[in-house]
DNA sequence: TTCATAATGTTGCAATTGCAACATATATAT
DNA sequence: ATATATATGTTGCAATTGCAACATTATGAA
């Protein structure tokens, strides 16, 4: 994700913290901390750390609705960590810093650093979309097996390359793509006998012209 | 959504889209306007008329990406009319603004209609995001049935209302919520019998506990 | 190391959903 | 007004997927 400090100083990334009124938290390793977002309408910028936004619904269904890592957002307008089946927790220990939307949104300034400020912020939110878009492409899909390929393209092109490394484990992978992780794992074993995959611990090579 | 020009006089706004070089147009109904669209960073503002954003795959299955009407926004990098098998098509006459986002970002003004104009961007980029999330949440339901009450709670919330009116027809919903029609209408016919909603024509009455 | 916990792999069976093939109703154009 | 296209409703049947119940392997903590 692109720096939302990017090309500001540090003294006016500073004056502007303040101006804001932001605060920066640190949190533990699996930590719930859905309890402490809810409520306010804030934008939270991850320094470090990794956390997860988690449904769980009153099945046991889990869908893993985003993983964050250090650049990424969330807020309690488009993360939906406001609904009571929403989780939001720390994968490893994350540094964060929240802020206000209306303080940046009201904010009476015309400092070339708040217009950067401005800037940065909407580069996030132009990619944040892009995720959100990527994540429908593939829910959109109508089977598993175009769901895991889908997944594969996005992710191979993302890093042009034929080997995707998973983000995660493969539990979560299910979790992400909202299907069953069994189902799944039968799929992925029809996709290497067929010979369009091979998987070697989280790394996928695609054997497939990926055109 | 919100509006793009808000708090803009008409001389500033002139201005400023003359500054990022801005371009209006008008599209017949039924033009399919992907190819004027492709191979560029563009950021499409809806002035008037609506447009969807349909893909649909060799299988012959419809997915309806996105609906958008006045105010709302589209683009190249979230919009994913890059894509082959993306079409953008006009179902009412529609007339359009485009920007380059380079433009917008790149642009090197401090007055002050330039930061309006940023926060505005920034209010419609969020919920733009906000919608997203929404269709997220609602593919991410693992049954018909859940995928149709996930989005009548969120119609229901968004207006406050028991009545959902459905802004297109049910072949549509089917292809937002990517199911298929005549099981959805098999699903829809069980929700009836139930006691659970009442449907007259494209109003749905939720006779349930929203709580 | 050893134990406990979590992740992964496998497969039979049942349930849900998609598909096909209709009938009927509604909308739109000429 | 009439015809043509589009939307909606229905249902049997087949295919896909989810679920359950395991075995096996990997990870991590004490």
């Amino acid at each position: 994700m692109a720096d939302i400090f990017a090309n500001i100083s540090e003294k006016n990334k500073c004056k502007l913290l303040k101006i804001l009124e932001a605060n920066t938290h640190t949190f533990r390793k699996n930590e719930d901390i859905t309890g402490k977002l809810k409520n306010e309408n804030l934008i939270g910028i991850i320094l470090s750390g990794v956390v997860e936004i988690i449904r769980e619904d009153y099945d046991g269904n889990r869908t893993l609705i985003e993983e964050l890592e250090a650049g990424d957002i969330f807020s309690s307008k488009f993360s939906s960590i406001e609904n009571v089946d929403h989780t939001m927790v720390v994968i490893d220990e994350a540094t964060v810093i929240l802020i206000g939307y209306n303080e940046i949104i009201n904010c009476d300034l015309d400092k070339d650093y708040y217009i950067q400020f401005m800037k940065n912020l909407l580069a996030i939110f132009m990619e944040k979309l892009q995720e959100k878009n990527e994540h429908l492409e593939i829910l959109s899909r109508r089977s598993i097996r175009n769901k895991l390929l889908e997944y594969f393209r996005v992710m191979s092109k993302k890093h042009g390359s034929r080997f995707v490394y998973l983000p995660f484990n493969f539990t979560d992978l299910a979790d992400y793509l909202v299907i069953d992780r069994c189902a799944m794992s039968r799929e992925l074993k029809y996709l290497k006998e067929e010979g369009f995959i091979e998987v070697k611990g989280k790394r996928i090579t695609l054997l497939y012209d990926r055109r």
